[in-house]
DNA sequence: GATGAATGAGCCTTCATTCAT
DNA sequence: GATGAATGAAGGCTCATTCAT
């Protein structure tokens, strides 16, 4: 009786096996240079070892984003579960979110890949559980939101909609970086981030249209 | 001196005729599927004759990346050209980023494929010339957010990183496209698109920070 | 003794799985792209087990193929017990061979494959098998010619070649099919079998030599 | 200008080589098991030059199949220009046919190959190069009948399709060559080719049909 | 200046077979 | 008897780049 549950518990070691492998050449040698073989390699496995547990290569990175956006997730989550302003959190958001793009900026890298990529989509199963992470972290700043409009901070007559504009202002400015020297004229990443969230928590506040 | 004049004029039009190759195949196939063997045939020059005038084909690509920047800087160019209240003209520069991201959706993924490649950095010269388009545009929204200020209508503390916030946000939200049946909760690219400008004004009118 | 018998008849049944599994694939597929993993998915059994059964994948189209030459067999079988001329039997047989090459595609796909493939020898058992249903198959054309001798419609000196020569001539023409458009000038398949059983019942009529 | 003649000339040299090299595969390890690959590592090429020179590998068996129908053609053409009679002459043609099957066994079992494989279809131009000469080969036999006809040796209605039957009957039974010991009851290949010759002739003698 | 033949490492993927459980 | 995870050689093919002419 213990064979089946055996049997899963190894397939989940494999796996994990698989993803050790390909997370470590992924952030060695970006997402373009890593192939099968090397992943194979690296864990020490055949290569139709790997597609004995994987489909193909899109698998294997569609988990390691899932990865990347369960930590994303959990950085801010922790913001959220504080006794904090909403405005607070929302500029702690703001700060982890950097933090993130900095200190995980190998799993940044991989989603904003996937994001910014035109041709590739993942198939339909996949796409669901990455969106659904997406959903989650979105869903976590709407909350922040409606609890600052009813703290009398905030007044946002469409929550998600704002909620998104932060995420995604969030994230464009995230891809400036490479432009510090040149368009950003010198601001460090960190001044920039700070300066659009109190911009974004001021258009939040006296809002009339 | 004709000689030298000659030459040059020469060389210009083969780099054209070149990008001409290249950037047909690229709107027809995609970034990834275009090889420098077929730019070279449609070109109806040998492969080394490209890589004559081009090192690498990266710098092919960079250049197609500048005519991108080229046309979005023209796009809006003409906004800030026109007599609108400063305002309008955000509005304005939001709605046109949108369609370049859209009518102009080739050069909009070749712009953002170098944006978010963490690998890929450019020579410093090419880097130069794409930075300083990227420049331009930035100036251009930081002198409407100026003329906005001496007509009264916003107040802007740092007219740069506002420019650079009200970007970041239109380039983050564009990212977001491929998300509107999940995380955009069925809201079209436009209509966040006009929320977010909306915001980022609001945030410029009344601020005291 | 009752379970030796069980274990013969289980074992018969385990066969008979595989070979469902198989066929199916086979028609589905083709015999190129059918593969020992997709035969044990559908039979829903391990891959070993399919080795438990059959030594290799050869073993299992050798079976297939019996299947195919039984079915030929019955076909012709069916005309010889009737009550026709020996020509008029010679004309059906010719028919209902082109029939079995056209219904039964895939059984005479895979009969021919192993006829054709010059690389594969069967396993002295396997070969026996399959001979054996050939050697019938002659036989009941053998018969045929006889009987055509008997009522003195025909004059064979050598009934065996005969029928071989018979066989071979529907065999020869049948892989033809292909060149129907240039070699053939557009006859059908059909026009030329009945062609060429007239022209070998012809020859058979007044022979000399 | 001796240039691009140069150019022409030792692109057929390579063709040529890469043809020695798979011919030379083909015929030491059969069709199914010689890889391009190997034809490279033979031809002591890169496989990239396989590829410029042979768009895949079908297009190599292509040609070599083509050489092989030449061989087969310049076998029957000889004796269609000797002078003999016209039943002499399909003997001849029989005896040859056995013959190039034996003494030319690799080019014949590559004819066959694509002859039987049911999935296999070249290119249109591929095919038409192909078919042509079998077309070439049938034509000599209608030739031939037809003298025979003039001579009055013969009496053929259909001169075409009695050419293609005797194609096909020298053709199927070539197959039968791996049956000798069974169904052939060891008859050897010659006598039964030689028998059926007989017959093919015997049957356009008097024919009142 | 221009050419284009040549390269060969590397890509993703398949598959018959084995063997420990 | 039955399982299915593991293998790894081999498959066809692409492509940026070089270099002798």
């Amino acid at each position: 009786m213990g064979l089946k549950e055996r049997r899963q518990r190894e397939r989940g070691q494999r796996r994990e096996q698989i993803l050790d492998a390909a997370r470590a050449l992924l952030f060695e040698k970006g997402l373009h240079a890593t192939s099968i073989n090397q992943i194979a390699k690296k864990a020490e496995l055949g290569v139709g070892t790997i597609y004995f547990y994987y489909k193909s290569k899109e698998e294997i990175f569609a988990d390691l984003q899932e990865e990347g956006l369960e930590l994303l997730f959990s950085r801010i989550f922790k913001i959220c579960d504080m006794d904090l302003a909403a405005d607070e959190k929302l500029r702690e958001i703001g700060l982890q979110y950097r933090r993130f793009s900095e200190e995980n900026r190998d799993y940044y890298d991989i989603i904003n890949y996937f994001l910014a990529s035109p041709g590739i989509f993942f198939a339909p199963n996949l796409k669901n559980k990455i969106d659904r992470h997406g959903s989650w972290i979105i869903g976590l700043i709407v909350e922040t939101i409606n609890s600052g409009t009813r703290d009398g901070l905030f007044q946002s007559l469409n929550p998600r909609r704002d909620a998104v504009t932060f995420l995604g202002t969030l994230h464009g400015l995230t891809q400036f970086r490479k432009l510090r020297d040149t368009v950003l004229a010198g601001d460090s990443h960190k001044e920039i981030i700070s300066h659009a969230v109190d911009h974004f928590i001021n258009g939040l506040r006296d809002r009339m249209s």
